[in-house]
RNA sequence: GGCGACAUCGCCAAGUGGUAAGGCAAGGGUCUGCAAAAUCCUUAUCCCCGGUUCGAAUCCGGGUGUCGCCUCCA
């Protein structure tokens, strides 16, 4: 398997320290807002990531943080007039509601900044007293100068970040690319109690603490968008790194990220859509077809035809599942013949290789056809089977049944018996009639050579 | 100003040296009373110029264009 380590710029044979196991952290939500399309890419994107390592066999730990305390949170708790941690709560509980519509599973840590305020404070500590940071004025920054390997992961020279750094405004700073590590709190603003003072931790701390505690000084994979490249992850190699003296992860994925035809999407640029929105319109599936459906690292371009296309797509799928008249429920652990081995193979390879989603769904393509052209069940299975490895197909037996009580079917099939004696009196008039009128009304009515067929259309 | 990415059919998108996957859309045929569905067929030489090579979308150089990072950001 091979993954692009962005600390490389190369792709990389994946090789995990632990045999068997999967240790990554992915960089989550500052929960001051319902969160964006563009985050669902990343979150989508690292979920299949997580499923596909499963599927191939490994144990995954995998966490993701919610940032819960933060410079956002508070300017969000002026503005609509509530606590920070009643923002805190309100965004925490829509996240998850939005993560759920999704479909992405649950990491195995889902871990909160605020409950690791101490560790924080320790961590700050250690850091100065290694001579890595300075206390100014209540404030902790963090000495960039002092960690010779700044700039590894970014590419960035200091002489150019200082020459690049804009005129700051804060003089407590012996370098202006320093950062914080710890804030000094204004009255009324939330605080925890610490050496320098009361305050609250700086971003870049929570991820090197959570990520320490929960996976170790050294794990295989972090992950986030690209945007987070430089300064958090720098930051927290930085930070890491200056005390441990070992590398934070071997691995470094960074997803690119969604525009709005073709820029970045930005509030001031009144370009943005909200998660919660856009699964109002567009059933989840499809948006994760959109997504899986260009390679995660290409910048993708956000647009309502496409996600139109994708639903269209992806009702090939359910269309030929439908046909053969799978039901999830049989075969379980079905023989594979040679032809079925072969595309599995295709599959994995495709995900190997940097998981090109875009070519594995290719090869999803590939056993809906031939499942189409023979009807046997075993490529229903296989499609099944690995298409859940991208997410789709959850619930998919109910997908496949229609959605009506017993009582409309019955009239529906009433509708089609009369129909039948139509057709038969050959009163095309009366028949087409009937099927118009249910076409209306979402029904859609098939003559096929085993008889008439309905199904639900939108 | 510094650094980086990308440019493939109408649209989306794979393809990193061996002669252009796949999806959507479109057109045509088959099937059908007509539809729908299904099915078959058709549609690109890869932004431009130059170079390396027996051979390049793929490597190198130069353009052009688009985007991103350098400040909070998924």
């Amino acid at each position: 398997m091979k993954i692009y380590n962005t600390m490389t710029r190369k792709k990389e044979e994946f090789i995990p320290i632990e045999q068997g196991k999967v240790k990554m952290y992915v960089c989550g939500p500052t929960v001051y807002n319902y969160f964006h399309i563009g985050n669902a890419r990343t979150f989508l994107f690292f979920d299949v990531v997580r499923r596909y390592f499963e599927f191939r066999g490994f144990e995954v730990i995998y966490v993701k943080n919610i940032t819960d305390i933060d410079d956002r949170l508070i300017e969000q708790s002026i503005k609509e007039n509530i606590p920070v941690s009643e923002i805190a709560k309100k965004y925490t509980e829509a996240y998850y509601e939005d993560i759920q519509a999704l479909e992405i599973q649950k990491p195995t840590h889902q871990s909160k900044a605020t409950e690791y305020i101490d560790e924080m404070i320790a961590l700050i500590q250690d850091l100065e007293n290694k001579g890595f940071a300075y206390e100014k004025n209540g404030d902790v920054y963090f000495s960039v100068e002092k960690f010779k390997d700044y700039g590894k992961l970014s590419g960035k020279k200091m002489e150019d970040l200082k020459a690049g750094a804009r005129v700051e405004e804060n003089l407590n700073k012996r370098n202006p690319a320093d950062f914080t590590l710890w804030k000094k709190a204004k009255p009324d603003e939330p605080n925890w109690k610490s050496p320098w003072g009361k305050g609250r931790p700086g971003w870049h701390t929570e991820c090197v603490v959570m990520s320490k505690k929960l996976l170790g000084e050294t794990f295989d994979i972090h992950a986030g968008a690209v945007d987070l490249i430089f300064p958090h992850h720098e930051n927290e190699i930085a930070q890491a790194e200056a005390i441990s003296n070992k590398p934070l992860a071997h691995f470094w994925m960074h997803g690119g990220f969604l525009n709005i035809s073709g820029e970045k999407m930005s509030k001031s640029l009144d370009n943005f859509f909200l998660t919660r929105d856009v699964l109002k319109k567009y059933d989840t599936e499809a948006i994760r077809f959109f997504f899986l459906s260009k390679h995660y690292r290409s910048p993708i371009d956000f647009n309502e035809d496409i996600l139109k296309e994708s639903v269209q797509a992806l009702k090939n799928f359910y269309s030929v599942l439908k046909d053969v008249k799978y039901l999830p429920s049989m075969n379980e652990n079905p023989e594979y013949t040679d032809a079925q081995i072969k595309l599995k193979k295709q599959f994995n390879e495709a995900m190997d290789d940097d998981f090109n989603t875009a070519k594995a769904i290719a090869v999803l393509f590939e056993i809906a056809k031939v499942l189409r052209s023979t009807n046997d069940l075993k490529y229903a299975h296989l499609l099944n089977e690995l298409g859940k490895v991208l997410g789709f197909f959850s619930n998919l037996e109910e997908k496949l049944k229609s959605s009506l009580d017993d009582v409309s079917e019955e009239l529906i099939l009433l509708l089609i018996r009369y129909r039948s004696q139509f057709k038969k009196d050959k009163n095309w008039k009366m028949a087409d009639a009937i099927r118009e009128d249910l076409k209306k009304i979402g029904i859609q009515l098939k003559d096929t050579p085993e008889g008439t067929v309905w199904e639900i259309i939108k």
